[in-house]
Parts: C-alpha cells; sequence; structure tokens
DNA sequence: AGCAGATTCAATCATGTGATTGAATCATTC
DNA sequence: GAATGATTCAATCACATGATTGAATCTGCT
C-alpha cells in the first residue's frame, strides 16, 4: 500500500460521520475529503457505500457478541431461583456495550447503534437477522427461566426496553444541554450499575405485578 | 381552494414518509407524487422541507404537551409521600403518547417522534428548546419532589430511560419480525399500565439502592 | 532493471435534490 | 362579467449524489 492503511483510515472517518449523521446524512464525498482519499477508493476496497456502512459496524459488533453471550453463558450456569440472576443477565447485556466506549472508535459505534433503528431497512434487516436476534433469542429464553410467570409479550417487551434505553443514554444529544456533563461518564462502572438497577427493578416490577391478580 | 384541503394532504403525506424513511431519507418530490401536487406548492404553502417537518410534528406536539402538563398539575397536588405518586408521574408521562395511537395520524407522529433524536439537529434543536425541555424540567422537579434523595444525574437518566423506551417501544420495527403481534397492541391502557409498573419500579430499585450506602 | 498486481487518481455518468420562476388556472367579490 | 388575489402548474436552476472508467502511480518480486 502506498498510503500506510487507506482501508483503516476510511473505516474511522466513515464511522465517525455515519455517527454524526446517519446513513442518509453523510456522503461518500464528504467522507473520503476528510479522509483525503479519492473518492473511487471506497469503491475499490468496500464496494458501495452500504458495504462500508455494514463494515463500520462488523469492526464492534462480534466482539461484543462474544462478550455478551460469555457473560449469559454464566447466567445459565446458575439456579433459576438464585437471587442476583436477573441483574446478572442485565449485566451480560449492558456491559460489553459500556465497556466498548473506552476502546478506540467504541463511540462512534455506540452512537450508530443508537439511531441503528432509524436507518434504512435494507441496511439493517440482514444485521439484524444475522447478529442481533440470535443473540435476542438466547436473553429471552434466560429472561424467562429466570421469571417463568412473565408472557412472552412481557418477556419481549423488558427486552427491548432494556435495549432501547442502553442504547440512547449514551448518545442523548440534549444531555449536554439540560446537565453540563456528557452523557457518558468517566465512571463506566457506575453507569452499569445504574442500567443494571433500573431494568432489575422494573423486570422484578413486572413479576410481582402479573403475580398479583 | 381549488383542490380541496391541498395542505392538510401534503401534511398528511409527508408525515407517513417522515416516519417511514427519516427527513433525510425522504424527498419532498416523492411526498408531492403520492400527494398528487405539484413540488411548488410544498414551498408555497410551507416555505421549505425544514418547517413542512416541522409543521407535521406541530399537529400534535402542542395538545400532547397540554395533556402532560394537565396530569402532572394533578400529581403536584399530591403529598411527596403519596404511596401512588411515582406511578402517577410516569403515567403523565405515558399516557398522553400512548394515546396518541388511537388518534388520525398518531401513529406516524409516534414514529417521528422514536427517530427524532437522529434526525438533524438544526431541525431538532429548536424542538427541543421551546417544547419538550420545559416539559422535561417540570417532570424533572416533580421526580426530585418524590425521591428527595437522588442525585440529579440519577434523576436525569431516569427520565431518560423513559422518554427512551416508551418512544421506541411503540416503533420497533423488529417487533413484528420475532412476536407475531405488531408492537402497538390492542389494549393501550394495557401498554401503558406496562410502562408504568416498569418504569415507576425501576425508578424505586433506584431510591432504595442510593439509600444503601 | 523490469515486470505484474495492487492501489490511487482525475474525470465523467446518470440521476436526484431543494428551490425558484413566470405563466396559467381557480375562486371570490364587486 | 371583469378584476383581484390565491393557488397550481410545467419548466428550469444550481448543485450533490453514488457509481464507474481508464490512465497513472506505487509496491514487491525476480
Amino acid at each position: 500500500m502506498s498510503q500506510p492503511d487507506t482501508k483503516r483510515r476510511i473505516l474511522d472517518v466513515a464511522a465517525r460521520q455515519f455517527a454524526e449523521r446517519g446513513y442518509n446524512g453523510t456522503s461518500l464525498r464528504e467522507i473520503m475529503r476528510e479522509a483525503g482519499v479519492n473518492v473511487a477508493a471506497a469503491h475499490y476496497h468496500f464496494g458501495s457505500k452500504g458495504v462500508l456502512y455494514r463494515a463500520v459496524i462488523d469492526r464492534f459488533v462480534c466482539r461484543i457478541r462474544e462478550q455478551r453471550l460469555a457473560l449469559l453463558e454464566e447466567c445459565k450456569r446458575m439456579p433459576a431461583e438464585s437471587p442476583g440472576l436477573v441483574e446478572r443477565i442485565f449485566y451480560a447485556l449492558f456491559a460489553p456495550h459500556v465497556h466498548l466506549l473506552h476502546v478506540e472508535g467504541g463511540i462512534e459505534y455506540a452512537r450508530i447503534i443508537a439511531r441503528y433503528a432509524s436507518e434504512p431497512r435494507e441496511l439493517i434487516l440482514p444485521l439484524y437477522k444475522d447478529v442481533f436476534e440470535p443473540v435476542r433469542q438466547q436473553f429471552i429464553s434466560e429472561l424467562h427461566r429466570a421469571a417463568p410467570d412473565l408472557s412472552d409479550d412481557d418477556l419481549n417487551r423488558s427486552y427491548g426496553f432494556a435495549v432501547a434505553f442502553m442504547a440512547t443514554s449514551l448518545v442523548d444529544p440534549t444531555y449536554e444541554s439540560h446537565s453540563g456533563n456528557s452523557p457518558i461518564p468517566d465512571d463506566l462502572e457506575g453507569l452499569i450499575a445504574t442500567l443494571v438497577t433500573f431494568a432489575a427493578a422494573g423486570f422484578r416490577g413486572l413479576m410481582s405485578e402479573r403475580g398479583k391478580s
């Protein structure tokens, strides 16, 4: 390679711009200008804008999936009635995502994921089928084991709630305008603890509410 | 007017398309084609694409704000130690939004709000300052009254969590692919109850967690 | 040195974009 | 029924978009 690591530089700049303005709000030309490369290089290395988008995500999505499933595996070895099981399940969901923020490029990934549901369907659907849906099923079945009385609908909703506020809490564009701080604190472990406490308590709230009548 | 209610038809079609593909994914030409009107009509009636987007939102955003503040007013008249106060606060946040789904055009509005944070900054920032931020402050101060020991950070996070999963739970594009159902159930009251239970329990979980050490 | 394959480049294609213009059409009022 | 103002229209502007091409350049190998 003449330029050192052109491909990597494209990926870095693309990640930042996709995170900032979304897929439709970002143009290949703008990416390549910031990366200092010709527009054709993007097509040479990736083939199309859509493939580039997917490549940006693929740099992180697999590692985080592995970490989640590994943590979930530990949960599976716990008895269903273990006192902290629900907390551990949500920890397995949140921790790998939050820990990514201390990794180079992790913030960009988190912001891309936060706007994931708003991106063009044809872009996100294959990603969902390949990666997110299998993970989701594992979590749902583990949540079911922890709360066998909850309906499928309640389980699906709870998981959706957790994913939703995990993703958006890290990137809330309004957070800085009311609180002075960035939505991403220095104390990542504290943030994870807050996420886990809220999600587990909410989930347990549903459990006891359904147990009433 | 020659065509009956051209302006209204533009707003309806624009709402559907903005909800489906977002601001950058939607073109004026596509809107006007579906509405059966000339492109220039959009500029005649609204002035620009950005103003049209704002007009689409403004049709609903005020009514829902009034409803929220009215419900919150009732909370303010309750003593801080009232047993169901937290639930009523979150009810005031969720119910007006969910009830919108039974109103003509309400689903489109909900979907637009769900992708709100992903839209271009210059579009959403004025809307946030004008409408969402004042409402947010009222809710935060009421949550503070219900939980005086929680830090500002916890209050801000809790409110952000609640808004996040309220908005996304109604429009999750993947919901139909795992559960058979639409994310919007027939039983809106049941959905509201689920949202309230989860949010209030999560919030109370934070309260008791912070009270420990 | 010279070859071959990988990489980068400027230039261009076809299409789509928001916006604007000025003429045509409509509805209303006197 | 003519005049007036509101509305709609086809046509066009200036520019941005993703993609492609073929020539130039670089790199590593013999």
